[in-house]
DNA sequence: AGGACGCTGTACGGAAACGGACGGACGACA
DNA sequence: TGTCGTCCGTCCGTTTCCGTACAGCGTCCT
């Protein structure tokens, strides 16, 4: 693939020759807000890796209510469901902030898995991270408020799509949350207040980011940690090849 | 070793020859309640598949406020990190009803996976049904109401354990939830009442499940069902070994 | 038997967030 | 320039659960 240009921090982590290798026939695709990339059920041909696209991975309940429960940007892939062999897809997941993916399909995929080589390490990982992350999500959501699980999950968002200012309306941000739009109105007016972030119709500007992260509950930190800890784990350490 | 008799299910749908092979070295072990299993920054020895005990997996806030995050059961094994190449657990997690567990060593557990045989395919997809059910709960904390929780919660522990009657206070339970113990009291009094379960001084027993299946949220089934498809996911389908 | 401890029941005021609704403001588009 | 749809601010009564406290009751220990 010709035009790849680094972005993906799982793709950017590999040896230049198991890159090439996976992306040979790879493709860059522009995906854009609300489209769907996963659904109940299906099996996606594609693994997708971000570069500036964030999705969303959110489970629907039987009422319509709908919750954010794990989120895709540039340090990960998306469908891991793929990587760990298992068949069908039961969650929904769609692009949050529009952006670029590189695209690789599933044999490629799986071929590059097998090499057991760099990648392979880098995405039992990158589930390890998943995993860490939606459980701490599990906690957050009954111990800490939703002033610090909103300007928790602002700094999330804004570490995956690289920067300050985004499209975001409250009635969005309240579904992700799973809370009401009323209620995301009413804090993101005190954080604007407070000079942490800057509204303008549907576009959201970290402006302090420091004073956000204080508003944040530690769930931020933590996620951000383990993410960054399992990505830069060197290659010393994966003993997946030969004992 | 001799005295496995079977019990858990991710060792027993393991063909017998590679079951062997796994647990020559293996040993049975009792937990009893409480008895830790992880700490933060932890790296255990041992991989565990228990049999008759349940393992909890928690989160300890800063404030010391402590969430269950994920079970494992007989459906399972833990640490799920050794399996990833993760190089540190950082979650906390203890024996909750006592009972027996097969312990295997790290690297017979390692060595066994990278036979690429049925229980690395076990084992991938066990992960994500962790996954799954961790996400599930994201959106359950938020959405559900506590009363459907602690349905939801008795009967899981209940398909773990295999038992309709196990120890459990009020006052775990609310912090397994992450509430008061008052208010798992006042469900627990309601829940009673009904006829769905029966307490006795730390010991509950279910005695009508289908009622209290009635009362529990959506995500018993879901995570239930998740489980299942991916333990009795054939051979066939894993196709991990060579393409 | 007496006490200590652990477990359960209950009560009260308060905080957080809900459901639902209404109105205003901005921007796009005819 | 007027209109319409989207997005944001606010309000009110209601529900759920919290924090805290206290009292009763079983079990075990001495």
């Amino acid at each position: 693939m010709p035009d790849y240009q680094g972005g993906n921090r799982l793709l950017d982590a590999l040896p230049s020759s198991e890159r090439d290798a996976l992306l040979r026939d790879a493709r860059i695709e522009h995906l854009v807000r609300r489209q769907p990339l996963l659904a109940p059920g299906s099996l996606p041909g594609d693994v997708s890796f971000p570069i500036s696209a964030l999705v969303s991975i959110v489970v629907v309940f039987e009422n319509g209510e709908t919750n954010e429960v794990g989120v895709v940007g540039r340090e990960g892939f998306v469908p891991v469901e793929h990587a760990l062999g298992v068949q069908a897809v039961q969650r929904t997941a769609f692009c949050q902030v529009a952006g670029e993916t590189v695209h690789v399909g599933v044999a490629a995929f799986r071929a590059a898995i097998e090499q057991r080589g760099e990648l392979f390490g880098l995405v039992q990982r990158s589930i390890g991270a998943r995993l860490f992350a939606a459980e701490q999500l599990v906690g957050c959501n009954i111990t800490h408020s939703l002033r610090e699980r909103c300007a928790r999950w602002l700094l999330m968002t804004r570490d995956r799509v690289g920067e300050n200012e985004f499209p975001l309306t409250h009635d969005f941000l309240a579904m992700m949350l799973g809370v009401r739009r009323a209620s995301v109105t009413e804090i993101a007016g005190e954080l604007q207040e407070e000079g942490a972030i800057k509204y303008q119709r549907g576009l959201v500007t970290i402006t302090d980011e420091a004073k956000l992260a204080q508003r944040a509950c530690e769930c931020y930190a933590a996620i951000t940690t383990e993410f960054e800890r399992v990505l830069t784990e060197g290659r010393r350490n994966t003993n997946h090849g030969r004992s």
